[in-house]
DNA sequence: CAAACATTCAATAGATTCATTGAATGTGAT
DNA sequence: ATCACATTCAATGAATCTATTGAATGTTTG
């Protein structure tokens, strides 16, 4: 039974990925890792782990085929593979967000009011920055940025947020977007702004959806 | 600091998930549920282990918000709880097949060349069809089918398959589809009309991409 | 070459996972 | 009520996972 054995095998595999994805501290260095190419070191402060622990974990990553790494001098940095990585975390999210009642109990206990963390949709979005409620803010990088984003956003890349938070108003909202509906950055912006004493939302799609969708967008700048 | 300890929950509730998909048993029982409610009792059968351990891991994955279950009369049904169970396990196969040596090596063994595996794309299915090289078959439930399908089409759902052999012919290519890049459901069948001597390949999108690309549909039948 | 540093390796103990076994629960049929 | 059946529960031992510790490797700097 060739059949049978090319499952067992195939579904072996898939789990050792998900083995990989079944720790909350490696899902943190994923998390960080979904902003760019970071050391171990600084992998081990943000996280808050021994450093030969992180390094245990990422490569515990790399076995599964999540992470990749290069060397450089005396540093090894780490990447995500592949940008499915995020979209599967990501997926695994709103798999949680709709069906596991914890993480519901979760959000609201940390959140103020569900309302205000439910996503705005594309049209919600242009009507509240025309009317001048609200700013748009692209978490992405530069480079992704550059290469087309949604009409009078501004770039914040998620790494800078922290530094660029002065240059926010507080008296609008703000609506924060990136990759697409399980991108992780905009999610976290939300979170950070919020925490700060912003009026923060998301965006529930991000700009490939955006441009999809035949609504008009800007580059470079 | 709410925020890390609202990062940490979540991902803790992520990895919860995560450690349900991280078993070869559980991978392989949530497949056999892509193709609808199945009793515990079948799902034991087909999956070749204990009636008492099906149980476990299906309550397993009931707790981690992966299946729902419904009893009726002395058995119990259990079910996908989110057709986007099935999104997340093909997110995962996908991200094998492109960075796992292990999954390529595997699928290199098992099917005999790599070209013959690769999925085809819409305009080479439409060329195909034409020049009447091949066939396409739906091998999504009924249901599915009816509500729009690609035009000519035949509709074998997955779990009719294997009765349904006889009808097809030997000396086509068939082309099987279900619901989208990542569905299970015409791998499998591939898979399994490769074994039978079948010359068969998948469509690389599912009806879902074929409809939002503009291309003709068919309805009911 | 020696010292400082970043990362990895190896060994360990405690916790968790897994399949097996046999008993317990609960439902429908006789 | 008794019996057959489907499922779940509970207990077990072997295997695996995790964080910690301290040593080992390899690179840059002085």
């Amino acid at each position: 039974m060739a059949q049978l054995s090319l499952k067992k095998d195939l579904f072996a595999q898939l789990a050792v990925i998900a083995k990989s994805l079944s720790n909350a501290n490696r899902l943190e260095l994923i998390d960080f890792l979904a902003q760019g190419e970071r050391s171990v070191d600084e992998l081990a402060h943000v996280s808050g782990l021994s450093v030969a622990n992180t390094s245990q974990h990422l490569q515990d990553l790399r076995r599964s085929g999540l992470v990749k790494n290069r060397s450089a001098g005396k540093k090894v940095f780490y990447s995500l593979s592949d940008y499915k990585v995020v979209e599967l975390v990501g997926l695994m999210r709103s798999l949680a967000e709709d069906n596991l009642a914890e993480i519901q109990i979760l959000i609201n206990n940390y959140l103020a009011s569900k309302d205000d963390l439910e996503p705005l949709q594309r049209d919600e979005l242009l009507q509240r920055v025309q009317s001048g409620e609200a700013i748009v803010v692209d978490v992405r990088p530069d480079t992704e940025y550059q290469a087309g984003h949604v009409p009078n956003a501004i770039n914040i890349p998620f790494s800078k947020l922290e530094h660029e938070l002065k240059s926010l108003p507080k008296d609008k909202e703000i609506i924060a977007y990136c990759r697409g509906p399980y991108c992780l950055l905009s999610f976290d912006a939300v979170v950070q702004l919020r925490e700060q004493g912003f009026k923060a939302r998301r965006l529930y799609e991000g700009f490939p959806e955006w441009k999809l969708s035949g609504l008009p967008i800007e580059q470079g700048l």
